[in-house]
DNA sequence: ACTACGCCCCTTTTT
DNA sequence: GGGGCGTAGT
């Protein structure tokens, strides 16, 4: 049973009584299974599956978990278990409990807070600082989310950066528009999800655990925090180590695992001191680096692999691109299965020159955020078109698929999204096909002083100039074909898309849905278009052949998305998994390409961490931002605390496009490696 | 006024 | 490689 393989610090700590109890897990140390163990535990005690709630940095870690649980009990059992994210339980607790829920990426986000900012005049106000931008002050109000629920964004502000006094009043007023906006196009961001969870808790009994546990506890943030509060659950199983802690840019708050003890009358601590993954020598390494931090508590780590390993080994190049060339050749010669080796590095930056180097020693690797997938713009509009049937509010996704319309621009496809939302009284669809009869449905335009060419000849916005385009007659007779600046080619793909959303609403299967996607009109008219730009040379001449293996190239990513949609009960659920988890999924068989923080949890046989450079890693711009050494540091100690038999450190003196010299990293003096 | 397009900038880490 | 900005063209 679960229990038998564990060693006697771990058994201690998966049988400790109901209660709180603070598993001090250092790297290595055995913390997964001591988890999948005290899961094992409560349920053998009778504790029902369902009762019990385990939380975990990514949703392939809760994965992993359950199915090593239900190795013991079946998946009938594990299968009740409610795990995942922080962010992926509260979605799935929130539609249980009937709220319905569009998950929004934050780059769209970031595009609707713009055009609220754009609006605000700043120009009056008298400040030294310049005010923030569209985009940084998203990412700094979510940083604010995460990291305070007792202080206003102002003074939340004033206690961070003084600087910007003069604008507080109006960021205030763009975030509460912001949230109004929000509310009025259905969308919800990651925040959103804990906040309205935490909210709902306090209003419903429906919801409850016999225990929580919780993984990477080190990197809980204040928002986390507080959401784990509100389960008023009588017995946690926090597992944890202070000196992984890497995520303070997202509010990590080191003291909830700092106050742990003191926080909880019932509190008991467990540490898990027997390091079983790394050798002496890797160990000894990380150990002496990590000792320059303060010390929470002390490390007294026990080495239990036996045998003869090689030291770490650090790795000198003169120039950037040569030691990628250099630690790709290693790579190559290596007796070490490729899967079981990482490459590791500070910023992602450094992964596409090592990605390429090692594509030219004719070797694969595998890298996390199936970005190039999900960042390719024939699968945006594909999720595009899910969006706005699943959410007719959606305005973001309406814009975003009518820029491949000619002649319509964001300022026309804004306004005919208004028109539909009108027509339809806040949804698209029945804007389409049940439309109201409204007053003004265009605004009038705001001056009409240069008149002459266009304006007044489109004026009346006659339908009569799109008949005989074979439009049906129930789109030909929608208020919308009267807007005055929609052209032929406007209104063609407008059709397309009608026709598209016509027969949508009735698909429930994800699956069949992307189906309908692929085979609809507007897709085909995207997918021309995107294949046209692609294989289109600088004469302005068109390869046909060229251009129907772009669409093919296309189509089959389509296939692609499709297959990923296997499984899910509804297109919502499908769409909102795809933004909780989409850069989760890793691409691509071979070496592993790894930031330290994607790194976390894993371990590797061979492990290289590169670019340890001063600047780089630590990352001093960062640490100017807010950073600080000692965070840095715990990343070194993550970093190198994956490798399990050898660990390679390596750093260029000079890079030759960026035309910048580097002095080693200050982790390298301190690891005693250099001087 | 709006759309389309070419050129120049930068590029942190994650749910 | 993508976003911002200036310019030409409708």
């Amino acid at each position: 049973m679960p229990l038998s393989r564990l060693n006697n610090e771990q058994n201690l700590a998966a049988i400790a009584p109901l209660g709180h109890n603070l598993i001090i897990a250092s790297a290595g140390t055995g913390k997964t299974s001591t988890i999948v163990a005290r899961i094992a535990y409560l349920i053998q005690k009778g504790v029902h599956p369902s009762n019990i709630l385990l939380l975990t940095f990514t949703n392939k870690a809760a994965a992993e978990m359950v199915e090593r649980v239900s190795v013991f009990f079946g998946k009938a059992i594990t299968s009740q278990i409610e795990a995942g994210t922080f962010h992926a339980v509260s979605y799935r607790l929130l539609k249980k409990l009937g709220h319905k829920i569009v998950l929004k990426q934050p780059k769209d986000l970031k595009i609707l807070l713009k055009s609220i900012v754009e609006r605000r005049r700043f120009d009056q106000i008298e400040s030294s600082a310049k005010p923030y931008s569209a985009a940084y002050l998203y990412d700094i109000f979510s940083l604010y989310q995460n990291s305070t629920i007792s202080l206003s964004f102002s003074d939340w502000l004033a206690e961070n950066d003084s600087e910007h006094g003069a604008y507080f009043d109006i960021y205030e007023d763009i975030f509460e528009e912001f949230c109004e906006l929000k509310k009025e196009f259905g969308y919800v961001d990651f925040n959103d999800l804990l906040i309205f969870m935490r909210e709902a808790l306090k209003s419903t009994h429906e919801i409850s655990y016999d225990e929580i546990l919780i993984d990477e506890y080190q990197d809980t943030n204040t928002l986390q925090g507080s959401l784990i509060d509100a389960f008023e659950s009588k017995s946690l199983f926090c597992v944890g180590d202070y000196d992984q802690s890497i995520y303070a840019f997202n509010g990590a708050n080191i003291d909830i695992i700092g106050s742990f003890a003191t926080r909880y009358d019932d509190a008991q601590v467990f540490t898990l001191n027997k390091n079983y993954r790394s050798s002496n020598k890797i160990l000894s390494l990380a150990n002496r680096v990590i000792e320059k931090n303060p010390r929470l508590y002390e490390k007294r780590l026990e080495v239990t692999r036996n045998g003869e390993f090689e030291p770490p080994k650090l790795l000198i190049y003169d120039e950037l691109f040569y030691q990628y060339q250099a630690i790709s050749s290693m790579i190559k010669v290596s007796t070490c299965h490729q899967d079981d080796i990482a490459v590791i590095f500070r910023n992602n930056s450094s992964a596409d020159g090592i990605e390429a180097t090692l594509r030219e020693q004719g070797l694969t690797c595998k890298r996390k955020g199936g970005t190039s997938f999900f960042d390719a713009y024939e699968v945006k509009a594909m999720l595009d078109l899910i969006s706005v049937v699943v959410n007719p509010k959606d305005m973001m996704a309406f814009i975003h698929v009518f820029e491949y319309a000619k002649g319509v621009g964001s300022s026309l496809s804004k306004e005919l999204f208004d028109a539909l939302f009108k027509l339809g009284e806040g949804n698209i669809y029945q804007g389409f096909f049940h439309p109201k009869s409204v007053d003004e449905l265009f605004k009038k335009r705001a001056k009409n002083h240069q008149l002459g060419l266009f304006d007044d000849i489109h004026d009346f916005g006659s339908v009569s100039r799109f008949y005989n385009l074979g439009f049906e007659e129930t789109f030909l007779s929608n208020p919308i074909l009267k807007h005055p600046r929609l052209n032929t080619d406007g209104a063609k793909f407008l059709h397309h898309f009608y026709k598209f959303m016509k027969h949508s609403t009735r698909i429930k299967n994800p699956q069949t849905f992307v189906n309908h996607v692929l085979s609809s009109e507007v897709f085909s008219a995207i997918a021309e278009i995107l294949a046209t730009k692609r294989v289109i040379k600088k004469d302005g001449s068109v390869d046909e052949n060229e251009k129907q293996e772009a669409r093919g190239r296309i189509f089959r990513k389509g296939h692609l998305l499709k297959d990923l949609a296997l499984g899910y009960a509804s297109n919502e659920r499908f769409l909102n998994a795809l933004t909780l988890g989409s850069n989760e999924m890793s691409e691509g068989e071979g070496v592993n390409l790894l930031s330290v923080h994607a790194s976390k949890g894993l371990e590797f046989k061979e492990v290289y961490v590169i670019d340890l450079m001063d600047g780089r890693f630590p990352n001093r711009k960062l640490m100017q931002k807010g950073g600080s050494l000692e965070e840095e540091r715990r990343l070194f100690y993550v970093a190198t605390t994956r490798a399990k038999d050898m660990l390679y450190l390596s750093y260029a003196k000079y890079d030759k496009i960026k035309k910048i010299s580097y002095i080693h990293s200050p982790f390298l003096v301190e690891a005693g490696l250099a001087h």
